[in-house]
DNA sequence: AAGTGGTCTAGACCACGCG
DNA sequence: GCGTGGTCTAGACCACTTC
């Protein structure tokens, strides 16, 4: 990534670390702005913007006219700085050994709430699949997708067992953006009992998301229902 | 609130209305940021940081060499900026007529999760108390909660009744700064099944949360379980 | 080549907490 | 009154897309 080579990433990287750490320890006050331009050879505002961003992933908080310290809860905060958090099960789990079990995958119309978040026309056609996600031989989760063939044509059987995003930014020249998400708890089915290796009365976390390219279009309908055991999501909210 | 009258955030809160009323259009391009500038008497840098709330929002992309763009999710775009969400059941539902039940008010010594979380002895002391919380007398979810004596001093039984936070900000000066919480799905206990009127067979959606004062105390320590049919969380992933 | 947004700076002034 | 972080500016240069 040349992305290191900004300046204001490579100052919140490396505060970043030195609390992981414990080089600064919890509750300990942090150099001013002023002091920590000077280390890094930024200007305050360089230095602020990177502490900005630590304040959003939960590790400090600042006090306008006393100083930044370390927040209690850094000792067990994720592993990846939220902001840099990859799209997809393949990049969340990377290291691990990840397959998958194709369960349907055809061509056909779109369905209801594809149309509606994909902008879609009822006549359009779209990839419909679905398929188990295990790591390490062991079910984590059961994706259902549409993808319009319009937008990324060619996509083949052998594609979907590794990750698809993957094939979108490999094979095509389209980069992944964004995603919105809505999490919801809920019964599983009876395919999922099966697939997921739960009990009848054990619930899923399900994720409903649509995802777009960095032109904006959205290209990606999905709803992925996760073992409850196996799956749950930090989040840190900062008053204004 | 004298937030009002900063720049950035007029700015942000009028495209935000121009975006959600549908005078900015889905797809449409935004005037650019030296535009914006004219238009409101400000800097290009503070239309930027104004512009880059609506990025983290979902609600716009930007594309360095083209413009900015209205996104499609736009419109399906939850009511509240992200990064005004208020803390609390009580603030989430103003306007709704929400009441609770206590189901249990105590002073013990905290569990070893809030010791754990709030960085505490086994000898000190805490308010230990469940809730049931209800919108229009429907039950919404409980609250199993701990909060150390010595931080937050004075709570009776009719504090409970009404919002907790609330009773924190106005009787004391302490101010509520931010919040981290782990959500994921789980199978409802005996109690829950009773009061929140649900199946032994549903889920909740279990939020596990640690409360911060604006002084970087953590003060509360909080599992909250939802009927799983009554809440949903929205979230906005944005490449780096 | 022209034009967009991204990064960075130096400097100013303000709001706030503390002594 | 002092020092902190918060906001805002004018201007420079860079990375990127499009023509």
């Amino acid at each position: 990534m040349r992305d290191n080579s900004l300046k204001y990433k490579i100052i919140f990287n490396d505060l970043r670390n030195k609390i992981i750490t414990g080089y600064y320890e919890i509750n300990q006050q942090l150099p001013l702005e002023k002091e920590l331009g000077a280390f890094y050879c930024a200007s305050r505002i360089t230095v602020k913007k990177a502490m900005d961003l630590l304040v959003n992933d939960g590790l400090i908080i600042k006090r306008r006219g006393v100083g930044s310290f370390v927040k209690g809860a850094a000792s067990r905060v994720a592993s990846a700085p939220a902001a840099m958090k990859p799209f997809g099960f393949t990049a969340a789990h990377q290291g691990q050994a990840v397959s998958s079990a194709l369960i349907e995958f055809t061509v056909a119309h779109p369905q209801p709430e594809t149309i509606k978040n994909l902008y879609l026309e009822a006549t359009d056609f779209v990839y419909h699949f679905s398929r188990v996600r295990y790591i390490d031989k062991q079910p984590w989760c059961i994706e259902y997708t549409e993808i319009p063939i319009n937008i990324i044509p060619g996509i083949r059987i052998d594609n979907l067992m590794d990750s698809i995003y993957q094939y979108i930014e490999v094979e095509t020249h389209l980069r992944i953006q964004s995603q919105h998400q809505v999490i919801r708890a809920r019964r599983a089915n009876e395919l999922e009992v099966q697939t997921l290796g739960i009990a009848i009365v054990d619930p899923v976390m399900e994720i409903e998301q649509v995802t777009y390219l960095d032109n904006g279009q959205a290209f990606e309908y999905s709803i992925i229902h996760y073992r409850h055991d196996r799956y749950e999501l930090q989040n840190v909210n900062i008053n204004s």
